[in-house]
RNA sequence: GGUGCCAUAGCCAAGUGGUAAGGCAGUGGUCUGCAAAACCACCAUUCCCCAGUUCAAAUCUGGGUGGCACCUCCA
């Protein structure tokens, strides 16, 4: 095995960029915090999971040896609460949400988690953490309640930057008099009837919000490991939280070494949320433009920036709403094609001549992987990785269009290697992984249907053409170009045939 | 009130001390029966504003302005 490239990565507790070194050489552990399913995923949780997924297969095209674990909170206030409106056992329906979570995020090639952990089977390490927290004195009951101090941990906030004077002046919350300190949280809480519940030395209970992922985190990853991640809003409270119990159990020198955190999206400038009407779930998104249109749109921001969605109203004659567009997904969509036409064409090539064997390639046709290593080193910089993958298909077409004063096997080997470099370069951001052809049927397919086209139809004014060129009756071969234009149909002649397209800049 | 983040061309978007990546759109060109696609060329003396540090700042410091988020469930 060749040695990891060394890579940076910005932690959130330093608030920089640091040289990044596993605790075991060459090899990474990470957690990150999964989703609490109760009900559909959303476009933002498909957000936090890919951004997590392109570190991950961004350390693995790096060199190392990733085990990423991401749980899955199967027990919590909201998925009781929409479990006691079904009248549906609040497990049972956690886990359905589950499995159409994964489902959703296979969609957007987010690779399944080597572990992934549930809160209802880890009751017996929350236990035993809890129990050493007040043993050390950092936790205490009260009334079948367990309740961390925060008082306890004197770096408490030092995630955040908050204080606990801060928090105290400017706590919203209804303060619970049982506790001595407003800030103090709940580490297990006494049952209440008709809810989930499990034997604990406070009596019947179940675990508060934060516990479960200091639990999960020492029992598949030890005391201390490399990557902890989550979305952005969970720095306060729950990563603070969490750092409090787990250091707090275990010394500070343990839990995770390194934190990242994502970006939010946001629509049209605010943020997504039920109250604003603007939440969206996965498959609304990827039935508009593809599921992987989403994902090759949010790997060409960086994974720390906020990204704004653009969305344009979609109004039938009578100016009533019937739906919505996102042009920015729309951009990324025919980009995404440019990457699939070239691969297309490559692979067309190289299955008509063979790839040339080995020996040296045209300048610039070796030098795509080194780009992405590079980009993706530098704190996972996918944006500069598409723009070298950009690079690498503009030189993989020209050596297409005029490969003329190039020798015959090199351009054919160059074009070999740009093709299956393009491939390993789109894999580490998880795109580029379908055939050519599946994908280019599927957005064809999936303009067809937007615009309510008939296919028949095309083929049979398609048939016209291509009669009236070879009768060479210009005139009437361009009015039926002008005519399937107006259907929003762009033709392409080439030497083999006349294929054609959806526009859908409009 | 407290804590953070963001501001780069018409649009999207990298860049955290060394003289502005990339994409879209646009303009001109090659190719084409004409187109489209592809390719080539052009396209920010300048990075919200002001002051400062420095040989050197989009990048650092201070002060503004505008926007967003967290402190309550939130990806």
């Amino acid at each position: 095995m060749t040695t990891p490239t060394p890579v940076r990565i910005y932690d959130s507790l330093q608030k920089q960029k640091v040289a990044f070194s596993p605790l075991v050489p060459g090899k990474v552990s990470m957690y990150l915090c999964g989703p609490t399913p109760y009900a559909a995923a959303h476009i933002g949780h498909a957000y936090s999971a890919i951004c997590f997924d392109l570190i991950r297969r961004g350390l693995i095209f790096l060199g190392y040896d990733v085990t990423f674990v991401r749980n899955v909170t199967d027990v919590d206030d909201k998925i009781i609460k929409a479990a006691a409106e079904t009248g549906e056992d609040p497990l049972a329906l956690s886990a359905r949400f589950a499995d159409a979570y994964n489902a959703d995020m296979a969609r957007f090639a987010v690779m399944a988690p080597d572990i992934e952990p549930r809160v209802s089977t880890h009751i017996d390490p929350i236990i035993k953490i809890t129990e050493r927290l007040i043993e050390r004195g950092k936790a205490y009951a009260v009334d079948g309640d367990v309740y961390f101090s925060v008082a306890s941990f004197p770096t408490y906030g030092k995630l955040s930057g908050q204080s606990i004077d801060e928090l105290e002046a400017g706590a919203r919350i209804a303060v619970d008099d049982r506790k001595r300190a407003p800030a103090d949280f709940a580490l297990w809480k006494a049952a209440k009837p008709g809810e989930p519940s499990w034997p604990s030395p406070w009596g019947l209970g179940r675990p508060g919000w934060h516990i479960e992922c200091s639990a999960m985190c020492w029992s598949h990853l030890g005391e201390t490991f490399d990557i902890h991640g989550g979305g952005k809003d969970l720095i306060f409270p729950h990563h603070e939280n969490e750092i409090a119990q787990s250091q707090g159990a275990f010394g500070d020198d343990s839990f995770a070494r390194l934190w990242v955190h994502n970006g939010f999206l946001n629509f049209e400038g605010v943020k997504m949320s039920k109250s604003l009407g603007n939440v969206f779930g996965c498959g609304e998104i990827a039935n508009a433009v593809g599921a992987e249109a989403l994902r090759f749109f949010l790997v060409s921001h960086h994974y720390r920036s906020p990204i704004d969605f653009e969305i344009t109203e979609v109004r039938d004659a009578a100016g009533t709403p019937v739906g919505v567009r996102f042009p920015g997904l729309e951009a990324a969509d025919r980009r995404l094609e440019y990457f699939y036409v070239t691969l297309d064409r490559i692979d067309g090539f190289v299955a008509a001549g063979g790839d040339g064997g080995d020996g040296a390639v045209v300048p610039g046709a070796d030098r795509l992987l080194d780009d992405a290593r590079a980009a993706l080193a530098d704190d996972f910089n996918a944006p500069v990785t598409i723009a070298a993958m950009g690079e690498a298909a503009k030189l993989a077409n020209k050596l297409l269009d005029e490969g003329k004063g190039v020798a015959k096997d090199v351009r054919r080997r160059s074009l070999a290697r740009l093709g299956r470099d393009l491939r390993a370069a789109g894999d580490a951001l998880g795109v580029l992984g379908q055939a050519p052809a599946t994908y280019l049927a599927a957005r064809r397919e999936r303009l067809v249907a937007r615009r309510g086209l008939d296919v028949a139809a095309i083929d049979g004014l398609l048939a016209e053409r291509a009669a009236a060129r070879a009768a060479k009756d210009w005139a009437r071969a361009d009015a039926l170009r002008d005519q399937m234009a107006g259907l929003g149909v762009e033709l392409l002649d080439t030497p083999r045939g006349t294929d054609w397209r959806v526009k859908d800049d409009e």
